[in-house]
DNA sequence: GTCACTTGAA
């Protein structure tokens, strides 16, 4: 591992600068070649605070530090690194123009500019670039970098394009930079012109990928690499298991995983909190926790995917105990811990719970709620069944509620059929939401569970009236390490022909097991026949379907779908369980179901 | 002697 993350080179010097510090400290005229060394030596060593420290300890006793090329681009770096006051800096600009430095070492210029985009301050740093004599690829690339760090990728081009000689960095961060701001296409492009990409290039197109939601793609290109024999590095692994996560590759996820365990010393923080949450996200919760066991220091985020990945998985006991044993072991819960929390009550129904945590978030732990926090307290309380008392939350909220709020509030009001609370929050997702689909289709079954007809109808006049785009379910499942995606009514699958007879097969013997398909949920206006039809079409079937042709009896059939769990799948996956004896897992838009033996790890309460 | 790549939720 380089020194930057892993910091081991350095650290194995270290008795020896703590030496040289302690020398320093206690002089009265410093060295200034060993003030400079141990400068560099915290920095080296990503302890920039230290440096900084240490130059605001010593410029007082050494003014000549300052008096030579080499420490002063050191200090600058001090205060680059550390984001020091820009009073700090700017002196040391001056001390810099003063001495001829900065007009005559290129480094020195190169550092300055580095200082003031650090810190914060990027227009200073393009007045020291523009004013330099002389231009190398190094304060070009700091200059790129400074851009890139802002997210100006126009600008950051525009220095780009500007640069007579480029290096493989220039590239690297170029392609960096559309790959923060989600512009796939561009980076790509850049990744297409790099010439002798390295593990970086691979990296940051990998990690594109994954976050545009590209998955598969990012897995393409992982392959892509390896074969190419590129050797990836914990950063790299990071976003292939993003990859993996997204798509729920659990298969792909454990060849990392394996590939972690025969190749590297230790886990790193990151790379094991992104295992964590690959496992817990695949459907895998065991294997998760095993991970977790396993690393040898954990840090916030670590233990909130744990948290959240047991919540997730409806285990909201556990996922508390857990909450209890982090607090207990002194590590600082953070906002993101609580929606761990508020989420494994939600699941299970935990009210008087989640009240309770929700209140000492601010009161014990001194981590204010946030829009989101509230959005998860509207979800617990209306599924609990307390509608009114959601309703109360919102009007009481400090915050302007959100499309999310009023969705959650929807939610419960088709759970507990509230037809006049369904069309307050529905007048207030028309504005603030207009063209979201899910909510027509929910205020629709919530007025065919009242029998309203007419509302239903209008439903449906509203949705083609103002052109609303629904969203197809898509349900996926892995095979030999490949995502196979199913839309309702799919026929493009190569084995299509197959997995509809075994469809047939299996809706027969579902309904003899007495199986009743729910047509009051098929919004189209079609006769029985083909609702009966409609239904037994939907993507999840057609997923467990080609689960059922694939896989070997009795093993774990894992699906995938990108909205919430259709009731009518829910009740006909129970029944799968049961005729095949199998166990499935589905992972919907919020969270996991286990299904074994007719019965789903939810209850039904979701 | 400097610059570039990473995880958590609704």
């Amino acid at each position: 591992m380089r020194a930057k993350t892993g910091g081991g080179a350095a650290a194995a010097a270290w008795p020896e600068h703590l030496a040289t510090h302690a020398r320093l400290v206690k002089s009265a005229s410093p060295d200034v070649l060993y003030a400079t060394t141990a400068m560099r030596a915290y920095l080296r060593a990503c302890l920039p605070l230290q440096s900084l420290l240490l130059l605001r300890g010593l410029l007082p006793r050494a003014p000549r530090l300052l008096a030579n090329s080499f420490s002063l681009s050191v200090a600058l770096q001090a205060c680059a690194s550390a984001a020091a006051p820009a009073a700090l800096g700017a002196s040391l600009h001056a001390c810099a123009l003063r001495s001829g430095f900065a007009a005559a070492d290129l480094f020195v210029r190169t550092a300055i500019v580095e200082m003031y985009a650090k810190c914060g301050r990027v227009d200073l740093a393009r007045t020291a670039f523009d004013e330099a004599p002389r231009r190398d690829v190094f304060l070009c690339n700091v200059m790129l970098a400074a851009y890139v760090a802002r997210c100006e990728v126009a600008e950051a081009r525009k220095v780009f394009d500007g640069m007579r000689a480029k290096d493989l960095v220039s590239w690297n961060t170029m392609l960096h930079g559309y790959a923060v701001r989600g512009q796939v296409g561009m980076a790509r492009e850049i990744f297409d012109g790099t010439e002798g990409r390295d593990v970086f290039s691979w990296s940051s197109m990998i990690s594109a990928y994954a976050k545009g939601r590209r998955s598969k793609e990012a897995l393409e290109l992982w392959r892509e690499m390896l074969a190419v024999g590129i050797v990836p590095d914990c950063i790299t692994l990071v976003s292939v298991l993003a990859a993996c996560s997204d798509l729920a590759a659990l298969h792909i996820g454990a060849d990392v995983h394996q590939f972690v365990e025969s190749n590297m010393v230790e886990l790193d923080l990151k790379l094991g909190t992104a295992l964590i949450d690959m496992y817990a996200k695949c459907g895998d919760i065991d294997s998760a926790h095993r991970v977790f066991d396993a690393m040898p220091a954990k840090d916030v985020l670590t233990w909130s995917s744990m948290i959240i990945g047991m919540a997730n998985h409806g285990l909201g006991h556990d996922s508390l105990r857990l909450f209890s044993k982090m607090i207990s072991e002194g590590m600082k819960p953070n906002g993101i811990t609580f929606i761990g929390v508020l989420i494994a009550c939600t699941h299970v129904g935990l009210v008087s719970d989640g009240k309770k945590h929700f209140r000492s978030m601010s009161e014990e732990h001194g981590v204010e709620p946030t829009v989101e926090h509230y959005g998860c307290m509207v979800d617990l309380l209306g599924r609990a069944g307390h509608v009114e008392e959601a309703r109360q939350l919102i009007r009481s909220m400090p915050f302007e509620p959100d499309a999310i709020i009023w969705r959650a509030l929807l939610g419960a009001c088709r759970i507990h059929k509230n037809v006049e609370v369904a069309e307050e929050a529905m007048a207030k997702l028309r504005v603030l939401d207009p063209l979201g689909d899910g909510h027509y289709v929910l205020l629709s079954n919530i007025y065919a569970q009242a029998n309203s007809w007419e509302g239903v109808a209008e439903m449906r006049k509203t949705i083609k009236r103002e052109s609303i785009q629904r969203i197809p379910g898509r349900s996926s499942i892995e095979w030999e390490k490949t995502i196979h995606d199913f839309i309702s009514g799919d026929r493009s699958h190569p084995r299509s022909k197959e997995i509809y007879s075994m469809l047939e097969e299996m809706m027969d013997r579902l309904r003899q097991a007495g199986y009743k398909p729910m047509t009051d949920l098929v919004l189209q206006d079609i006769d029985e026949t083909s609702k009966v039809r409609s239904l037994a079409e939907h993507s999840e079937k057609l997923a467990i379907a080609f689960g059922l042709l694939t896989t070997l009896p009795k093993s774990t059939i894992r699906i995938t779908k990108n909205l919430r769990a259709c009731e009518d799948c829910h009740s006909a996956i129970k029944f799968i369980s049961l005729v095949y004896g199998r166990k499935l897992i589905v992972r919907d838009r919020n969270r996991f179901h286990h299904f074994s033996e007719g019965q789903c790890s939810c209850k039904d309460y979701w």
